[in-house]
DNA sequence: CTGAAAGCGCTTACAG
DNA sequence: CTGAAAGCGCTTACAG
């Protein structure tokens, strides 16, 4: 079963190769009506599908892009997906995406193996490693797109949730529900990651703002396996948080793993609220009070300006967009 | 920036671009210490990087697959995307990954697409349509592998659950908690696809098995706008069911809502099992019985099979694998 | 209105 | 041990 090429065609119809890449892209200018059919039908007869590859090489364009998040296991994560996908496939663009699991080496080989494959541009969520390996990519002009996070001193268009007003949002709710003792857990800081560093920042300003004091044993920085425990100290404490911020969807299950293995009972005993609008809040009982990123305009967002930018619109420098967090008010709080 | 291309490596070390090639192949049979050095340093000095559709074009292969999922909202098709995607990079095989929405139409443009950009292969989850399409992708010996249905007549290898036994599973584990009327819903049966059939079909054999009878009231098959307002009169009838299986994850979500709505009792008014195994069953109030889906099992099968056949295993023929369905009893029945 | 020719960046027999 | 040449399947100025 030999592929029919482009070749083929042209000597089914009785024409050249040229005239059939014409035909093929649409370049009907000067094509007589003839010529036209003649194709037309001989394409029909051989079933010819042109080779993308061939033709990429040529334009030095492949259509495709590459889209690399941090951690794939975040609902947000996978809502930008779907928005990136939805929007290219509408714009004719393929999408390669590529989980790096936190981890910057593997973050480096895929960057090197999608370039290697020519995509035309990149949509990531950094790991916070490879500052060179991106800056070096600013540098030749490569279109890149950072979302979730962003990496300081590099000249990257980031699209990011307004972490600090999030946090202040859920505090200040938390205030006027007459919770007191606000504590929060977010995944660890070590890689500088910009969501946990601005969601910290913004707890710790929300409460001064309101003339509260800080207490370092409520504010708690750890990955997943340590969370359970590290909540679990934190309300055995003397004088316990009356309410907790889980600070992004993986600290909200660990959260109530914890919840329903100690039986407690939520809100009189300890109110939650979620960054990150989970697929079950509004299922659970009770509903679950979350602050939800738009993630949807967020990935559309990104994929369009990527798209622009490799369509030849000119680099947009220093610029960081701020999406507004959206309080969900439910019953967990 | 112009690119660096293999010419430029070859006159930067004085040799020719079939060495260079020859190099980066590793193919160093009978290559020079000498030589091999004077390419590595110009390989490094120039920061050449492989352009893989050159590559790709000359070797009628792109190490890439394909992946169409019928629909990408299932946690079943995400899960099984990711043993996929995880296998396939092991294997340094890329993956692009379309989400055809339950819309033949859609799944059609993709797999033309995706041969168009010459992946090597594909994983498909059918939606039912397209049958004369695979059939010649079958007949052109086009490396196919399909998850979680297959289709009638269709000599291609197949992964699914055992879908009568996962129901079966379910029927007994409420049968002998004394649950006498079982209901079931599961999403539209009209387009034929396997596991819903094959799921009712085990809900009556499992219930004619164990002489109960059948009453049509209790079985329902609608889509998810439809499920709940279905349910709900499913639960309005003079004799209620008091147990329900929810088909599929979405199918569990919207029996959920109802349950949340309408303040039933789970599971003394209504007991409820799920088939696939959501996030947070476990966390649940109460936490719910699910049947789960060795889903990453069965992934990486697919991706493991496929690309098998890509490197030139045999064909194998009318090869349908059944996975064990895992029944994980909780609080919800 | 259509065709011949060059070239995209590689690989691969083959010659030496 | 290494190089010259052909070719993968397209596109694109350019000539006529």
């Amino acid at each position: 079963m030999k592929k029919v090429t482009m070749m083929d065609v042209a000597k089914e119809a009785n024409v050249s190769k040229s005239t059939v890449s014409q035909y093929i892209n649409k370049r009907y200018d000067y094509m007589s009506v003839e010529t036209k059919k003649r194709i037309k039908e001989a394409i029909e007869k051989l079933g010819y599908q042109p080779n993308y590859i061939a033709k990429s090489l040529k334009q030095k364009k492949t259509s495709t892009i590459g889209v690399i998040v941090a951690n794939i296991l975040h609902s947000f994560s996978t809502q930008v997906i779907r928005a990136v996908e939805d929007y290219c496939h509408e714009h004719d663009f393929h999408v390669i995406v590529c989980n790096a699991d936190d981890d910057p080496e593997k973050e480096k080989k895929y960057v090197e193996m999608l370039q290697a494959k020519q995509v035309d541009g990149l949509i990531v969520f950094p790991t916070g490693g490879n500052v060179e390996l991106f800056q070096q990519m600013v540098e030749q002009n490569f279109p890149l797109v950072f979302v979730d996070r962003r990496i300081e001193g590099l000249d990257v268009p980031s699209i990011l949730l307004d972490n600090k007003k999030a946090i202040t949002l859920a505090v200040e709710h938390l205030l006027e529900r007459n919770y007191k003792r606000i504590g929060i857990i977010t995944p660890s800081l070590i890689r500088k990651i910009t969501p946990r560093i601005e969601r910290i920042q913004g707890y710790k300003d929300a409460l001064e703002k309101h003339g509260l004091e800080l207490n370092e044993q409520y504010i708690k920085s750890v990955d997943v396996p340590l969370m359970k425990d590290t909540v679990k100290e934190m309300l055995e404490l003397p004088e316990p948080p009356d309410a907790l911020l889980a600070g992004n969807d993986l600290a909200l299950m660990e959260v109530l793993k914890l919840v329903k293995e100690e039986g407690l009972e939520v809100p009189s005993k300890l109110a939650i609220v979620g960054v990150d609008d989970v697929s079950f809040a509004s299922l659970f009982n009770p509903s679950l009070t979350t602050i939800a990123q738009p993630a949807f305009e967020m990935g559309t967002d990104a994929a369009e300006r990527l798209l622009n930018r490799i369509k030849g619109s000119p680099v947009e420098h220093s610029c960081v967009t701020y999406y507004e967090p959206v309080l969900r008010k439910r019953q967990s709080s």
